[in-house]
RNA sequence: GCGCCCGUAGCUCAGUGGAUAGAGCGUUUGGUUGCGGACCAAAAGGUCGCAGGUUCGAGUCCUGCCGGGCGUACCA
């Protein structure tokens, strides 16, 4: 067609027309053909002007000309059929659509297909998707909510996509922060046992409490760095405090190092005290100045004018104060911390000798744990085709090693065994850099089990793709992971994928167990639930109490999980409590609230429409909620292909919103017919795709709320 | 140093090289002789971090800078 008007052959390009209460589609290759058509006359116009004002006037004549084109072109359209119109706009062409044909195709399309409609073609590949990857002995916090829902919700997208997708847990069973645990376990709690419930909970607080244990030094120091490097008044103050010092503890050489490394801002280090009294000592004075320092802050600033600027503001003092008083609590086990990493480090050699109490302890406890997990998995509805466990992978590690060292791809450097990656590839810029596949003790790392758990996966699984869904932080770990299987001749390392996501942080900063600042799972979904609970009981009374209870978990869990969901994963995600329990605008209670709308009207239709659909004088917003609920296999192949749950959250929140905007205009049980009939299998269509796209999304539809 | 990510309304965030950059929260003012008000409407609110470049056309692609976060050999 376009020959004919004397233009080179091309496809056109469509796409939706982007106005509310239209619904066709549009092109704006007019553009592409005026351009050319301006670029091939010549500039004649353009002499004698400057660049900025030549690039002006072909941006106009572009514009005039692309119109120009457009109404030539749609005039060559009209001796076509089977649009309802056509016409140029603006530059663009645009093709509308006879609707009542288009609308009837979409609704009869998805009430045949019912529960598939959204689904794609079948695929060839397999994909192995490994998520959740939670530690044993750890507690389950916010941020691994958003791991477990972003994976799960992953392999739902792929699985309607058409994917054979498998579904991977690689659980944490053994490393160091499980023997860190046993350690605190056996040391200060033995013999104690919570009740069935709380057991993986209270697991995760001795572990908490082994990891403040063993780095009470490092944490210590920490806080005098930073206040060293960040308080003034701390620094100026230091000569006074190192008086009162010496007075309650004359060891001249530590007094004086403290005095050098604050005084002058260098870092203070631990071992470089030589009684283990001195940070003790001087712990309650440091904390006395932070005090006055506050009470500085907080006072008239006119008075201390000349340094204005350079105090920290109440709050940074009341952080701080915060912090030092926690740390005071156990300030004394200062002198305990070497012995007690000497311990861990036994305790460590208890389980590489297989040390049958030893063993049996980690057994009970991991159960503990992993009761637990089970129990988090059910109440979120997400599940797993095979468990991997960091323990089944040890010795393959070191096997793996060993293969490693003998074909020299490994070599040992500061007495362990590493692979220089770079240096292997033949790169001269640090790209790769170093990873270390054993620790010099002969024990062994996340990496170690990794190597060995990667092989197990291309040589057992018949899998065409793998994709681990884990923290963005362990981007260049994943990276060297898969360098390594590509030099030991791994071809499948090529369809190895990373999808990383950024952390959940709280408003405080970053979530840390060993400070206290943590979001458990299971807090914020009691209080969630107790919130949804509450909400029903004064909307909807008189439903039986366990419709109310099921209705509550499907509104507070999806509400969570949506949370994750909407934003971006590779954006940060601060977790506001307040926030998490207001069900109200861009949430999932919206979306829900939608969807037992519609299941609403629908329970009060007697007999369903029959016979063919009549979309007649369609409202705006009528098609604007069709043409949403056309694009979703479209909007699910997209969100597979780019591994972006995200699209579909959005998705069915435009579709909720779009439904709520019919609802309100277009009434449908008190309509003519053949309206009436129309609308009525529309929203019978809604109704299918939101609960098709929250289904995607992992998310309940509940048909009463 | 090097690498990755973020910067869009007061706040939290969407945005597939295309038409007048959109939501939610918050603020102000309204809406049920209609199928559920967990809803809806209106108002106010923008140098899309800055500067170049590519393009007929840039929030979107490229380069440089500024600001913030993260990673960078025996944690996972």
């Amino acid at each position: 067609m376009l020959e004919e008007l004397g233009f080179s052959r091309r496809t056109f390009n469509m796409r939706p027309i982007p106005f509310a209460g239209t619904w066709g589609t549009s092109s704006s290759i007019s553009y592409q053909l005026a351009n050319e058509q301006v670029t091939r006359e010549g500039t004649s116009e353009l002499e004698g002007l400057s660049k900025k004002e030549a690039k002006r006037k072909t941006k106009e004549l572009v514009g005039e000309r692309a119109q120009a084109i457009a109404e030539q072109i749609v005039e060559a359209l009209q001796a076509f059929d089977g649009y309802a119109q056509v016409e140029a706009n603006n530059g663009y062409i645009n093709i509308k659509f006879d609707t009542q044909r288009f609308a009837s195709r979409v609704v009869n399309t998805i009430s045949e297909l019912g529960r598939e409609y959204g689904a794609g073609e079948p695929k060839t590949d397999r994909v192995m998707v490994e998520y959740s990857q939670p530690n044993t002995h750890k507690a389950f916090h916010v941020g691994h909510l958003r791991n477990a829902t972003l994976g799960n919700t992953l392999c739902r997208i792929l699985k309607l996509a058409g994917f054979e997708v498998h579904k991977a847990n690689y659980i944490g069973d053994i490393g160091m922060h499980v023997i860190k645990c046993l350690w605190c376990y056996q040391r200060f709690h033995q013999g104690e046992e919570p009740e069935p419930g709380e057991r993986g909970r209270w697991l995760g607080e001795i572990y908490t409490e082994s990891d403040q244990r063993v780095n009470l030094r490092q944490d210590a120091l920490g806080l005098l760095n930073e206040l060293s490097n960040e308080d003034p008044a701390f620094v100026t103050m230091v000569d006074r405090m190192m008086k009162e010092l010496y007075q309650k503890h004359p060891v001249g050489e530590d007094v004086a190092y403290l005095l050098g490394q604050i005084a002058n801002k260098r870092e203070i280090k631990d071992d470089a005290f030589y009684s283990a009294e001195t940070v003790p000592t001087f712990w309650p004075i440091a904390g006395q100045q932070l005090h006055t320092n506050l009470e500085m802050a907080r006072g008239d600033r006119e008075q201390h004018e000349d340094i204005e600027d350079e105090i920290p503001e109440p709050a940074r003092y009341e952080e701080w104060i915060r912090q030092w008083k926690s740390l005071s609590e156990r300030i004394e086990w200062w002198s305990w911390v070497p012995a007690w990493q000497e311990e861990i480090r036994n305790e460590f050699q208890r389980w590489e000798r297989k040390d049958p109490d030893f063993v049996h302890l980690w057994e009970t406890t991991r159960s503990w744990s992993m009761d637990d997990f089970e129990r988090i998995y059910r109440e979120l509805d997400i599940d797993f085709d095979t468990w991997f466990y960091e323990s089944e992978v040890e010795e393959s590690g070191r096997e793996i090693v060993k293969e490693l060292m003998e074909r020299e791809i490994a070599e040992i450097s500061d007495g362990l065994p590493v692979v220089k990656i770079d240096e292997k590839l033949g790169l001269e810029k640090e790209t790769y850099r170093t990873m270390p596949v054993l620790r010099s003790d002969g024990t062994t790392l996340y990496s170690t089990k990794d190597l060995a758990l990667t092989k197990h996966k291309f040589e057992e699984y018949g899998v065409d793709r793998s994709i681990w869904v884990v923290d963005v932080r362990q981007g260049l770990y994943f990276q060297q992971i898969f360098k390594i299987m590509e030099l030991m001749g791994f071809e499948q390392a090529g369809k190895c994928f990373h999808l990383g996501y950024e952390m959940v942080t709280l408003p405080g900063g970053a979530m840390s167990s060993r400070s206290g600042n943590v979001v458990l799972y299971d807090d914020i979904a009691q209080a969630v639930l107790q919130r949804a609970r509450q909400i029903i009981d004064e909307k909807n009374p008189d439903l039986p109490d366990e419709q109310k209870d099921d209705i509550a978990h499907d509104v507070a869990i999806g509400s969570l999980k949506y949370s994750m969901l909407s934003r971006d994963n590779n954006r940060v995600i601060v977790f506001d409590i307040e926030e998490s329990l207001s069900f109200d605008g861009h949430a999932a209670p919206y979306i829900q609230y939608a969807h037992a709308r519609a299941c609403r009207i629908l329970e009060k239709v007697d007999t369903p429409p029959s016979g063919e659909l009549r979309f007649v004088d369609l409202t705006t917003e009528e098609i604007d909620l069709i043409q949403q609920i056309a694009i979703f296999p479209s909007e699910i192949q997209r969100a597979a292909d780019e591994y972006k749950p995200l699209y579909i959250a959005t998705y069915v929140y435009e579709l909720a919103k779009k439904f709520n905007d019919f609802y309100r205009a277009c009434p449908v049980l008190h309509a003519e017919e053949p309206q009436r009939s129309a609308r009525i299998a529309l929203v019978s269509s809604t109704r299918q795709v939101l609960a098709n796209g929250l289904d995607a999304i992992g998310i309940a539809a509940p048909e009463v709320m």
